[in-house]
DNA sequence: CATCCCATGTAATATGTTACATGATTAC
DNA sequence: GTAATCATGTAACATATTACATGGGATG
């Protein structure tokens, strides 16, 4: 049932094709909220359509069929977001995964992958702030409008993505030792120092939610 | 193909019966990284098991059969590691999408959905702080070992979602106008101030990949 | 000896991906 | 006129969720 509310919010912010939404979800959500391949956007539409959810504003070249977020959409999805009890559950995150699993290579492999994640993340945030100013200048708002919003939570993740592999580099390495016996276990004690806490805390002296507001 | 890598990625740290991983799931890595239910933990690990990835090292009472990963298995990891494109395509991360279609709503009832992300962040974190202490001390070390990386990885997560719904406060607001038309759109300036690059930045002066190796 | 939790299994359904397929328009 | 891209559609397959189902062992 996501998948149709993530369309609903898309349309809120602009009208847009089956083909617009693909890329959209592309390019902005679908790197680290909501992904869906033109597959499955189409029927769906047809199928918010019969229930009134959304409406055809426009049908242009190509077959190009331009639909809206209706009031009842709009209905529909704030009705979703209040109800669904707000659980983190259901998460599929194959990057974060990895992330998870990175401890199973071998330090210098460890090292490389991490080296990648960071290029990575640098990467999404610079796309994203771009996005971010072309949505300032879209709304001419500072705050970007709804999407600038919602781009900065990606903006901060990957950072957060970020600053984590930079940390991570220190602390990679050790044996890797198959769960050992059941009950007898080797620890693999990869000799980290530096608590982690510190960095956890970093961003917080500087309360964004207060001084920025 | 992600869920028996997870699964692989669990069992390198410990054996475990299909039940235990069911929880593991719930508790560790389902909040962030994978979400798994037994019904599809079971079948997996029997083909593991057929497939040599992974070998049964107990049977204990009520049929319960604990797993433990084979060096196959950790090859296969491996190479899947090493040779899956570091993309961050296909995320289905329903928490991210509700902060995503946030601005639909009513600036008092967002501004509810904002606080209770913040408190359901504030927690995951204290949960995972707490996991990284258990870790600490079953390692003995001072990174918690491979999973105490991976718990820092969450705790960064959550931390960074705490911080951005601070910073949302305080824009969230204006009218939501269906897209308005094709062409003539209304902006609904939330009038925003504050540059969210400030927050974004904030965490990075004191670089944890340098001051804590 | 009943009740609760441990522990697994499976069937029906829903969701999502990959691959295949078609035609219209634009740019050259 | 032909190549590239826009734009949609669908079938086959893979993955994931929900609900139903069973029985063992511990606790009182």
């Amino acid at each position: 049932m996501a998948l149709r509310y993530a369309i609903l919010g898309l349309l809120l912010d602009r009208p847009s094709s089956g083909y617009d939404l693909t890329g959209r979800f592309e390019d902005v959500i679908g790197a680290y909220a909501w992904d869906a391949k033109h597959s499955q956007i189409y029927p769906e539409l047809r199928r918010l359509d019969l229930e009134g959810l959304v409406e055809v504003v426009d049908r242009g070249a190509r077959g190009r069929v331009t639909y809206r977020c209706t009031k009842e959409g709009l209905a529909a999805l704030r009705a979703w977001l209040m109800a669904a009890p707000a659980s983190t559950g259901g998460v599929k995150n194959e990057h974060a995964l990895r992330l998870f699993l990175l401890p199973a290579l071998e330090p210098d492999d460890a090292l490389e992958v991490l080296r990648q994640t960071e290029a990575g993340a640098v990467a999404q945030v610079e796309h994203l702030e771009a996005e971010f100013a072309a949505l300032q200048e879209r709304t001419g708002s500072a705050s970007g409008g709804p999407l600038g919003i919602t781009a900065q939570f990606g903006i901060l993740s990957f950072r957060a993505t970020a600053q984590w592999a930079r940390w991570a580099r220190d602390h990679v390495g050790g044996e890797v030792v198959l769960g050992g016996d059941v009950e007898a276990r080797g620890d693999g004690d990869p000799g980290g120092d530096g608590d982690p806490a510190d960095i956890a805390n970093a961003g917080r002296s500087a309360d964004p939610g207060s001084t920025a507001g």
